[in-house]
DNA sequence: TCTTTATGGACAAGTTACTTGTCTATAGAG
DNA sequence: CTCTATAGACAAGTAACTTGTCCATAAAGA
């Protein structure tokens, strides 16, 4: 085995792709003002108890990172900031109806992507495909970017 | 299907786990100067009659944007550019010696952050995976970051 | 040939998504 | 009841892009 690399390529390109499908499947949907990085976001805040602290743990960056990133979602309406119960410094954070459309748009555009993928393959190899992903995939925050 | 969010997001900490582990590994092997953009780069240049232009193409990017990276290695003695033979307003791109020794210390980190996969498939499982993400895999520019 | 349009690349400035650094208020541990 | 850690705000700096403009050369059409 030496194209090592090719096959690291094969992989980072596919994502690549993914990303680009899901965001224009996004964008088609009218929320043209969110970019990739926000749907990772999406995902930890509608996971619920997500702090901003959390959420930049969740995508490994900064906290000055997360709180723009968070500012940016409630001033465009996506998220909204509510008082902690136990906490007095901390905000929890949630997803208003837009950003549940958001992300409901978001799974549609997936499944799209995606869908060529589960017929070129065949339900079966399909199957098999994400269970190998699944055994493979560390736990860890998600890097929307590098 | 109604988690192709899920395998989605898989998919993708998959691959930024690949890019930080190669990028590491080059970084351990004494090529801190790097950039995991500039990995894809390489890849281009090292096939041949590369201009800046159809580098930029290659990237997904502008040609200023290559342009800019194309300047860097060539000061970090990674790239040289050469007299196009059949248009004077071109440059033909290559690497120095250096820039194949980092192209190979890529490879060797891109064999060790996907041996643990072999691994854990198996030969024969590893091979299909190989060859579905070939199959599955269109053609495109890599683009390094979205 | 001679004009017209397209392309490779350079130069300059602007944008954006981050970063580091510093601060306050509150929480939790001893 | 201090002492240290954490959530978050505020400010400034940075890096990797972008858009915009220009020149020299190439390729295509009259």
């Amino acid at each position: 085995m030496d194209d090592a690399l090719a096959f690291s390529a094969l992989v980072l390109a596919l994502s690549g792709q993914l990303v680009q499908e899901i965001h224009a499947g996004v964008s088609e949907q009218g929320f043209e003002d969110l970019r990739p990085a926000h749907g990772f976001a999406f995902v930890r805040i509608s996971m619920g108890g997500a702090t901003t602290a959390a959420l930049a743990e969740h995508l490994g960056v900064t906290k000055q990172a997360a709180a723009q990133l968070v500012e940016e979602l409630v001033r465009k309406g996506y998220v909204v900031r509510h008082p902690h119960p136990h906490d007095a410094r901390a905000r929890l954070l949630a997803l208003t109806e837009a950003g549940w459309a958001a992300t409901r748009a978001a799974d549609q555009a997936a499944k799209a992507a995606v869908e060529p993928w589960r017929e070129a393959l065949g339900e079966a190899r399909f199957s098999e495909l994400v269970a190998d992903l699944t055994r493979l995939t560390p736990p860890g925050p998600i890097r929307p970017a590098w």
